[in-house]
RNA sequence: GGACCGAUAGCUCAGCUGGAUAGAGUACCUGACUACGAAUCAGGGGGUCGGGGGUUCGAAUCCUCCUCGGUCCGCCA
């Protein structure tokens, strides 16, 4: 019996979050704890009552060796209750001292509050870990909130490249982020099918429907000179013989265009398949146009009083070579917090691309979505503040909009910079990342990163097998616990999910056994900050850092055989050594089934 | 000219939305193999958190002004 086993039997008797159970927050049950200890204080008269709790924390301290956790209770309420810090907290500590879970309280420095919880205390986590399985850390933080993750939106006239890979990876992870604790997630891409860069696409297909015919082609500038279009030309040419040869543009380039969009966007949907990204809705731009939909949005802003017709300040500064100024339709973004007002029509009558874009997100607004998040890439940066200025209007306010940038993406090889570039044809794909190093690595490494700073790929890297390569060293410590679990099912020991759950973990003692426990303690908090943040590279990290915590342990084996996870003639100590093995596997397989990795059952 | 994002150990990066003596990895020294393998672990040295001012019990984190990189800037999406 493997974790792996284990988490997929769990799953089938429990397949979802349940709050009445979900707890299993150590940080939010000892915080309730020193909520509990400063009623009691007022109630005895030792603290002034109505004091504001909210910034009363309990978190692990920096330096495990001030104690298992730590709060500011003390420090935070001085002021206002007009004591001083180190007397609130020697009272406080008094207090706590009496919780069976605590053996010890310190007031430090200027008035922390350490305490250090009972063996007893971790013991304990490590069988929620176990009897909760998968839903250990899981949360029902979000309550259920609709949420809207659109992320990838790449233009349909091509493959991915390397810098939707990052977005689609980070949006995909977050959106399974959002769903571990508890919101319902959209995952949503916006198709742009209505500017003209299909229209380019169009004549660029024709030239190659053209070439199939056997015609000589040139690809002035303009076009999309890549080869992927070769096949799409080819099949258009099967399909419609030569009826199109030497015909204007008006006879073919709407036909051309939805066949060739329709190519590109299973193009694109197989190469985030190959990711492993899968969107519950595809949204069209076109279906925006000529259904009146980008016309009741934009109405809703004016019934706002926020459309009106005017003048732009010229931009300072750089100034464009044919700058005039120019009577347009503005949306008052400037009311929602936006820099200058953005026109909403061209000059020509039609919309500028913001208009259709307000339509969408008014769409989502409409949909019920509680919250708005759009993952874009580092070159929409100008675009943030207006859209959630329009969403902000839209909304009155109700619906908040979180715009995720990703930085770009350096890719490395031997040493060298790969460059890309969508115009020359030449730029790297998804498809080739994902042919060299693979689908888990891809992802492991692209949420190694803060998305809002720029990310270094080298190629020869991320495959390293090294402390050094996070994706490795995470993997190597969950191949670990399967080698135990293999081991002892050849020793005869029973490790199944039963016989673990039953192990008396009372024997779980020793200090680098009980670090590795802490750690598992803190997996709850860690998803609740990364998901209030919007933040997935957290749990890569954490998963690193609960990696090495079992590595440290398990290479103390060498030196101390008691430590070592099977005990020949002793089947109780090792099914309780295997169940904190198996306890480190479920948080690992929970956290890169956020991050969308495989895990391994051994190293190759 | 303006907007947005970065700047933390020689190098690559974390840092819990304001907490204690700022942490990992790598590299460099010193040690350790009976399990998934030394592909790992233990220990050591290494810092003006880009710079100046401010806010307060307390700042890498918040406000402000600079410096250097990146992205972008009305009829392209």
């Amino acid at each position: 019996m493997s974790c792996g086993e284990l988490t997929t039997h769990a799953r089938m008797i429990n397949p979802g979050p349940n709050p009445k159970d979900a707890v299993m927050n150590l940080f939010a049950d000892i915080r309730l704890l020193v909520l509990e200890s400063l009623d009691a204080m007022v109630t005895k008269g030792a603290l002034p009552g109505g004091l504001a709790m909210a910034n009363v924390t309990v978190e692990p301290p920096r330096d495990a060796a001030h104690g298992d956790m730590a709060t500011n209770a003390a420090m935070v309420l001085a002021k206002p209750a007009g004591m001083k810090p180190r007397d609130i907290a020697a009272a406080l500590a008094d207090i706590l001292a009496a919780d069976p879970r605590v053996i010890s309280v310190e007031v430090a420095g200027p008035g922390f509050l350490n305490l250090r919880l009972a063996p007893a205390v971790w013991q304990g986590v490590l069988g929620q870990v176990l009897q909760s399985g998968p839903g250990y850390g899981r949360s029902d933080m979000g309550a259920g909130q609709k949420v809207n993750v659109e992320f990838v939106s790449a233009n349909p006239t091509g493959p991915l490249h390397v810098g939707h890979t990052r977005g689609a990876v980070f949006g995909d992870a977050l959106a399974s982020l959002l769903d571990y604790s508890g919101h319902d997630v959209t995952r949503e891409y916006y198709i742009n099918d209505g500017g003209a860069q299909v229209d380019v696409l169009a004549r660029s297909v024709y030239l190659r429907y053209l070439e199939a015919l056997g015609q000589e082609v040139a690809f002035p500038d303009g076009t999309y000179p890549g080869d992927y279009l070769v096949p799409v030309g080819a099949a258009l040419a099967k399909e419609k013989g030569d009826a199109w040869v030497d015909q204007p543009e008006d006879v073919w380039l709407a036909e051309v265009r939805t066949y060739s969009t329709d190519a590109m966007m299973d193009l694109i949907r197989a190469d985030l398949a190959s990711l492993g990204v899968h969107m519950d809705v595809f949204f069209s731009e076109k279906s925006l146009y000529g259904t009146g939909r980008i016309e009741a949005a934009l109405a809703d802003l004016e019934n706002k009083g926020l459309i009106y017709e005017g003048v732009l300040e010229p931009p300072k500064g750089k100034m464009p070579d044919d700058w005039e100024p120019r009577e347009q339709t503005l949306f008052k973004s400037t009311a929602h917090g936006d820099d200058v007002d953005r026109p909403v029509k061209k000059s020509d009558g039609g919309w500028t691309y913001f208009a259709p874009d307000i339509a969408y997100h008014f769409d989502k607004i409409t949909r019920g979505f509680d919250a708005l998040i759009d993952v874009l890439g580092a070159d929409h940066g100008g675009y943030v503040k207006r859209m959630k200025a329009a969403v902000s209007a839209l909304s009155d306010g109700a619906v908040p909009l979180d715009i995720k940038l990703t930085q770009l993406v350096k890719l490395w090889k031997d040493g060298q910079p790969f460059k890309m570039s969508k115009r020359a044809g030449t730029f790297v794909t998804l498809r080739d990342v994902i042919d060299l190093v693979g689908p888990d690595v891809t992802r492991f490494v692209m949420l190694t990163r803060k998305n809002d700073a720029s990310l270094d790929f080298d190629f020869d890297k991320v495959l390293e097998q090294s402390r050094d390569n996070p994706v490795f060293y995470v993997q190597y410590a969950h191949a670990r616990v399967m080698s135990v679990l293999r081991r002892a099912a050849e020793a005869g020991i029973a490790a199944d999910a039963a016989a673990l759950k039953g192990a008396d973990l009372g024997l779980i003692t020793h200090e680098s056994e009980l670090t590795v426990a802490r750690k598992l303690a803190e997996w709850p908090r860690l998803v609740e900050i990364a998901a209030r943040t919007n933040e997935p590279h957290r749990v890569a990290f954490y998963l690193y850092e609960l990696a090495g915590d079992f590595h440290a342990l398990w290479n103390r084996g060498n030196d101390l055989p008691e430590l070592r996870f099977l005990q020949p003639d002793d089947v109780a100590t090792s099914q309780a050594k295997m169940a904190l093995a198996s306890a480190v596997c479920v948080v690992i397989s929970s956290g890169l089934g956020i991050l969308g990795v495989t895990p391994v059952q051994e190293m190759r």
